[in-house]
DNA sequence: TGTACATCAGTGAACGCGCGTTCACTGATGTAC
DNA sequence: TGTACATCAGTGAACGCGCGTTCACTGATGTAC
């Protein structure tokens, strides 16, 4: 891929080994979960011997747990890129109500997309990214997370939903749509063809609509 | 535990093996997951050589697939307990209500409870118990998702739910309780004491009533 | 500008581990006579 | 009721595998003089 081994590296050093062991392990969960982010495998994809990683990272666990926050970066990415869509000034009850569809679009469309990534990113002990390593944000500097709370706080500043009713209420619309995800990938929704998935999707975010407006 | 070897036998023959591999497989599987579910673990624990699984398992993964199966049984067995308490002979709207609502909650509650068999019981690919293991029900003989479906069919037959919107809702009931199960067991949700928890999973229920009742 | 040197990224070899699975076997069981 | 025998459940030993991790090392790099 990148670097086929010693011979064909310019330098005796690699020049950035940490960046390339993340970016192969990155591929690694894409076609393979969580149980993909191999050490030995990543090393040699990158060219290098088994315990030139541990230069970069205390152990598997560490190289892991970039990875998980690397694809919670690519999951925020692509929610960003579903917000950014949208059309531009519109009602603000509508708008509101567009930005939380649009984001619980962009989760399960991602989910679908890159199931590897999606497991990847949620199926790791916290503790392994807990402080570690920052990077779960897209472009906007947002978590996942934080993009389904911005869109939240939107519906409440557009009177949509009542005030009294947004606490906790990222807990369930992230639910329904995790849920969702999930079914889709690993459950018995896996075998849907596309039409019927959206079909289902955006029944799934009617649902949400309609239980959080009451 | 069960068998201490072949000393602790009465006869040479174990006498049913099989349903011991069983047995010791749920033990594991409920306190690891599917991970954990490993043939030479569960041959140690029977008492019994390692290939000696192989009378009886055509591999691990047959071994996993039963395992997965008992899995899917006990939670249907949660459900039909948590539907067992509820009153009889009230009104039938308030009553269909009630029946779903149990769904979730059992559902939800054996994920808390037995999180290693609940993982166990959807993160297994379903080419592993497609026709092998037909032993998925509880008590009444009906699947975690025959119950789900029998209760919406109830709501509609109460004429809470319409019959148009009866298509598929077991799919974005079942995504909302499941994701919520998700998150409470190895997501974000994971540290929130007792009493909160169950807050977030009875207003996710009024969510998916009030947004399947529209 | 040129040389000596400390740094430390990557090497090479090896470790112990537990896994799933295969082989030829042995001996308790229950059946046929 | 008693004996010979076929069956087949469990034995014992071994295999190859890939993993994570540790060790003492080497040699390219960039810095100090």
């Amino acid at each position: 891929m990148r670097d086929a081994g010693r011979a064909g590296r310019s330098t005796y050093r690699h020049g950035d080994l940490r960046r390339a062991l993340l970016e192969v392990g990155v591929e690694l969960a894409r076609s393979g979960g969580p149980d993909a982010v191999v050490l030995r495998e990543a090393t040699r994809r990158a060219g290098v011997v088994p315990n030139a990683a541990y230069r970069h990272f205390a152990d598997r666990d560490a190289l892991l747990g970039a990875v998980c926050a690397a694809a919670q970066s690519e999951l925020a990415m692509a929610i960003e890129a579903e917000l950014a869509r949208l059309p531009a000034g519109r009602d603000s009850a509508e708008a509101a109500r567009a930005r939380l569809r649009a984001v619980g679009t962009g989760y399960v469309r991602f989910a679908q997309a890159e199931p590897g990534l999606f497991r990847t990113a949620f199926s790791v002990p916290p503790h392994l990214l807990d402080a570690a390593n920052p990077n779960r944000a897209g472009g906007s500097g947002l978590t996942p997370f934080q993009l389904l709370a911005a869109a939240l706080d939107g519906m409440v500043a557009a009177g949509v939903v009542p005030p009294e009713r947004r606490p906790g209420s990222e807990f369930l619309a992230w639910s329904a749509v995790h849920g969702l995800a999930m079914l889709l990938i690993d459950g018995p929704l896996r075998s849907l063809d596309h039409a019927v998935r959206e079909t289902v999707v955006q029944r799934l975010l009617d649902m949400v609509e309609l239980g959080l407006e009451g």
